[in-house]
DNA sequence: GGGCGCATGTAATGAGTTACATGATTGA
DNA sequence: TCAATCATGTAACTCATTACATGCGCCC
């Protein structure tokens, strides 16, 4: 859903070919959600058979022919639902890694401690990684503030928990 | 990979029956995942062939006989070594609702406010409900603190940005 | 000439879910 | 007696990924 709500959103700004559109994603958009190719393509294919998108060929010399997407008006229509029905929709998150969390008892204090630093360190990455992201228009930067004040707040409950397992 | 290690992590205090280890994760530890009833009957059955757990049939009547799994030995190398990779790593969250927001430009700042409203309610009855888990001992009560702790976060940052978008 | 980027797509696979099917026990 | 709970399991399906396949254009 939320992936249709992407494409849509996309090519509703300008019209576009599958290709760029993932190059898009996975430079700008990576951060909330990752879209590989071969789903980009399907997912194209089956909104193209349901009337939210229409299909141009462009050719350019000899190479496979661009299959430019447009967004229709009944694809408009769909956006607007899919927005709508998305933005004031919220799933709260699933830290599956978590689980690893409530087996630690059974390990000795300094390997879990060990262990939890190796985890900051990944946050701590991310956290730069996100930095290194160039402002952006819009509302478009609210997703990157909001991801950085979740690692911000993961990072601070990582520190808290070491600090509590470390004095027992 | 975290199911497996769940699974294990649970056969590990006590043997037990797929229905039961199922209901107990249901309702222990929905917020950090949901394992439904095949999944779980497809993983344990794999996992015995993996040798990582043991099965007994325990007839009660004329009830469908009960399949009790045990932990092997095997089953617990594999558990810790599962443990510390978990323990260990770390994958940053995917907002995938934050998609929405990105295209949240072109909606009227009344409807995005709203809307807004609506997921913000979502988060304040997580937290309602994450306030009605009894207090567990050891380290699972620290899976419910973190998603105290995230749920509080998701609050915060919502209210900023109901402040900011208000403000424009 | 070789490797990378552009541009498409298919096929196999995997993980997990929903829906279905069965049937006994327990309690209102 | 009817519904809920206990207890298993299968089958179909969805979604998405990885790996594969193709071939041009461009630059070193």
């Amino acid at each position: 859903m939320e992936r249709e709500l992407l494409l849509l959103g996309l090519l509703r700004q300008e019209e576009m070919h599958g290709y760029k559109l993932v190059e898009f994603i996975e430079r700008d958009l990576a951060i909330c959600t990752d879209l590989k190719k071969p789903t980009a393509y399907f997912l194209l294919d089956r909104m193209e058979k349901a009337g939210w998108v229409s299909k141009t060929e462009e050719q350019q010399g000899n190479r496979p022919a661009r299959q430019i997407y447009k967004i229709t008006r009944a694809g408009e229509v769909r956006f607007q639902q899919l927005l709508r029905e998305s933005l004031g929709a919220y799933q709260p998150t699933k830290f599956v890694s978590d689980i690893a969390l409530a087996f630690a008892d059974d390990l000795p204090t300094d390997t879990v401690i060990t262990l939890i630093k190796q985890r900051r360190a990944v946050i701590v990455a991310a956290l730069e990684e996100a930095d290194k992201i160039p402002a952006h228009k819009g509302f478009v930067q609210l997703v990157v503030d909001h991801h950085r004040i979740h690692l911000g707040s993961e990072l601070k409950w990582l520190d808290e928990l070491i600090n509590r397992i470390s004095t027992h």
